[in-house]
RNA sequence: GCCCAGGUAGCUCAGUUGGUAGAGCAGCGGACUGAAAAUCCGCGUGUCGGUGGUUCGAUUCCGCCCCUGGGCA
């Protein structure tokens, strides 16, 4: 693989952090090692920091197509399965663990290479985050309870008549973030368009410290990279850890348990659908998941050099 | 070889009493502030198997041929 110019080795030593996006299965792990490790080998240690919303959880190794142990063996690897699945993860507590890691690669002189797929966290991390109070895990798993029993209008309407600024900003059919608005205001009693007006926890890495890559592919080759690679996971146990992960009995509402390949294997292992077709099913939940990063990627983060890898 | 049922979008199929066609899925584009591998919005991309005939006009009706599945030999 050749190293990006905007990823020379001499910009790293440089560094406090080198940032890596893109889509699923694109390579950009692997590039991060690489980069890492000729690093390494140059004077300035590097460490691998997660930006993936999955592969922070435990007991998702092979399905998240997180780094081998061997890998993580090879040189520090941070914010990798450090979250129990049955809890929720969120931006916020990644841009937490974020800056203690950034302290902590400080403090040992090592450059922070943080590779992920989540566009989000990584705008979160160079434009910084609105300062809402977390809410309350009661005020939330009451509002998930509510909300099954209502449509999506209904509550649009609910939150249209409470809040009616953050309510015009959303669609009447998206119902997560709706449920989210409401979930604001009933555990701060203010709305969330408020709190987003508020003022923001200013961006952890700037341009100047951090130089940052979209790393990319031609979308037939990373369709042919998807799925040849989950055919590799189900050859590397992808089945057995998905078997362990059902057993725990954990609300299929948590994001761990929404990672792709979790709902199509264990679908398998219930007898609902056939090997072949569950496979199918995740290959494609993964294209698709790999076409809204694309659109992300190169919508919301227009000024990131796009880096184009090699089949 | 004969009989039957099919051949329409990448896939599974609907439809046109003759006026060149539309659903689901896939795919493509887009939105995105603590669930983001989530959530949501938009867009048909087509030699209607081939070829002759009838007709102002055939994907539709008729003939022949090809292909697929089933049955009989």
């Amino acid at each position: 693989m050749i190293v990006p110019e905007a990823l020379s080795l001499e910009r790293i030593a440089a560094a406090r952090a080198v940032l890596i996006a893109g889509p699923t299965a694109s390579g950009k792990s692997a590039l991060a090692l690489q980069l890492a490790e000729a690093s390494g080998a140059a004077g300035r240690a590097a460490w691998i920091v997660n930006a993936d919303a999955m592969q922070v959880y435990d007991g998702l190794r092979v399905i998240t197509a997180r780094p081998s142990a061997e890998d993580e063996a090879r040189l520090p690897h941070r914010l990798y399965g450090h979250v129990a699945p049955d809890r929720r993860y969120s931006v916020g507590a990644w841009l937490g663990d974020m800056e203690a890691v950034l302290r902590d690669a400080e403090v040992h002189g090592a450059c922070a290479i943080i590779v992920g797929g989540t566009g989000l966290y990584f705008k979160a991390l160079t434009e910084g985050l609105s300062t809402v109070p977390s809410v309350p895990v009661d005020v939330r798993r009451d509002w998930d309870v509510r909300a099954k029993a209502m449509d999506a209008a209904t509550l649009h309407a609910m939150l249209a008549e409470r809040d009616p600024e953050t309510a015009d900003a959303l669609r009447a059919s998206d119902r997560q973030r709706i449920q989210r608005a409401l979930e604001v205001l009933d555990a701060t009693g203010a709305g969330l368009s408020a709190w987003q007006k508020e003022g923001r926890r200013p961006a952890l890495l700037s341009p100047a410290d951090a130089p940052r890559i979209v790393f990319d592919m031609p979308r037939p080759v990373l369709h042919a990279r998807i799925a040849a690679r989950f055919d590799r996971m189900v050859d590397a146990g992808a089945l057995d850890e998905v078997r362990a992960l059902v057993s725990r009995r954990l609300d299929p509402a948590l994001p761990a348990m929404k990672a792709i390949g979790v709902r199509e294997m264990a679908a398998y292992l219930d007898g609902e659908l056939s090997l072949e077709s569950a496979i199918e099913r995740a290959k494609t939940e993964t294209r698709r998941y790999a076409k809204r990063q694309s659109t992300w990627l190169r919508t919301q983060m227009p000024d990131w050099p796009r880096v184009e890898g090699a089949a």
